[in-house]
DNA sequence: CGCACTGTTGATGTGCATCAAACAGCGTGG
DNA sequence: CCACGCTGTTTGATGCACATCAACAGTGCG
């Protein structure tokens, strides 16, 4: 996931970074999908400065006043909640062209915690302007309607994995889901690199470190994938869609 | 849950049914919240009918393309999604006041099924003349936004149940969540009826029919519910809350 | 009244958690 | 340079919570 995800076509020079939607290489990804020229440059106003966050910080953590709703330009985040008595329960991780914060809306503060997983960028969407400019621009308001929707969609197949897969199914799941993100962003669906832990993929899919280990072992010895540390590659995309396909739901 | 939802201050008068916001018992925890008397006549031009949905029959399939979001107005809905293999997740439980179809908006179409668990009744509510209202009414847009993050944040606790707690605790967390979403709409907090089978929380839950059944029997040795068939008594609120207090999220 | 559905409880099995130990990678400092 | 500690990963041994299988009781509907 890691630089990588730059596409090295566009390479990033610092000092020309203008906060612009319109010169994004997630344009469209992100918010501004099937927006008009003049209509981005209008959504373009909102963001005032990009902004860079330090692998391991948090970009905002639970209680923080909701400011803004962010885009993941370049890195990758975990998303997580706190109980009570400490544990962690990861409940997403964001590469580029994906929104962070949609869950804060709904309370005016944010709900969970937002981690870089690696060294990232963001592109911090005030919402109180947004959901301003949102009623000039309905296509913008229908994209947000979007995303938040999507977001319960996905947040509905995370129950069924949880309620209906074993462990292994869900780590195949897991990796089918990060592959088919990271091809539409243009990159490999074979060989990627994961940037968060063991034990964060285990929170993810309500498993610990151990299970997820033994599970990787489990696709190698099937043949299905090869994974060293932190590197994946997959062998047999079709080996492991079979490995989840009766437990998913039937593709529309 | 059942017909005792229904306040009795204010029988149901079938020839009497507008369908109308303005005059619904469910104004003050459904779309409306906070519009203005002028604007709630607005939106209740997008209500064609109102209608009736008999227990046991489905309001809306996966698949089946996006008209309408339903208010619950009576009764009380499952959404569920099969897997290819059969297996059914439930979703969500919804009783009057809640929203149902939020999924629909990112694709257009339904990502699960609602089916009725009692005789029910919901107002439908056109969403593309809901978008396109939403244009001219801020608050209205600003109550949809919100609407959908809350399911959001509703699914990540949802995550945290399924990663983080044992079959007791999901029982009670389930009990405390009804009871509180009951007490809302004016109803005891103590004494309800759950009107979906065992399974079907088991289902939503996580786990399996019999998990369930002997969940409630270790509340009752402790002294904490009184459960016979689907009647409900909560006899120690405290305790219940207690029992799930490590594994949630910290309260705001 | 009878039959299908739903709920309860017991006996047994198993998948994953837990506990434990060893190893690899990596930065730090002697 | 290597020794060292720290973090993350891997693999093995064991235990337990919940699933599974099974039998039966209660409920309600045609």
């Amino acid at each position: 996931m890691a630089s990588s995800l730059v596409p090295e076509t566009r390479p990033l020079h610092i000092h020309h970074l203008k906060a612009a939607c319109s010169n994004c290489s997630v344009l469209e990804l992100c918010l501004p999908i099937g927006l008009s020229g003049p209509e981005v440059e209008r959504l373009d106003t909102l963001i005032v400065q990009r902004f860079k966050v330090k692998k391991g910080t948090a970009l905002y953590r639970t209680g923080d006043p909701l400011l803004s709703l962010y885009a993941v330009r370049i890195g990758s985040f975990k998303t997580s909640m706190l109980s009570v008595d400490g544990r962690e329960q990861v409940t997403g991780f964001h590469i580029p062209g994906e929104m962070l914060g949609l869950d804060a809306i709904s309370g005016d503060e944010h709900a969970c915690n937002a981690f870089a997983l690696e060294d990232s960028e963001v592109c911090p969407i005030h919402f109180a302007q947004l959901e301003k400019l949102a009623q000039s621009l309905p296509s913008l308001q229908h994209n947000l309607n979007r995303l938040l929707s999507r977001e319960i969609v996905r947040d509905h197949s995370m129950l069924m994995l949880m309620g209906n897969m074993n462990s292994d199914e869900r780590l195949a799941a897991f990796l089918l889901n990060l592959s088919q993100r990271l091809s539409i962003r243009g990159y490999s669906p074979r060989d990627f690199v994961l940037k968060m832990r063991r034990e964060e993929i285990g929170s993810y899919l309500g498993l610990r470190l151990e299970t997820i280990c033994r599970g990787i072992a489990h696709l190698r010895d099937q043949g299905l994938v090869e994974i060293a540390g932190r590197e994946v590659k997959i062998l047999d995309m079709e080996g492991l869609k079979q490995l989840v396909a009766g437990c998913q739901r039937p593709q529309h």
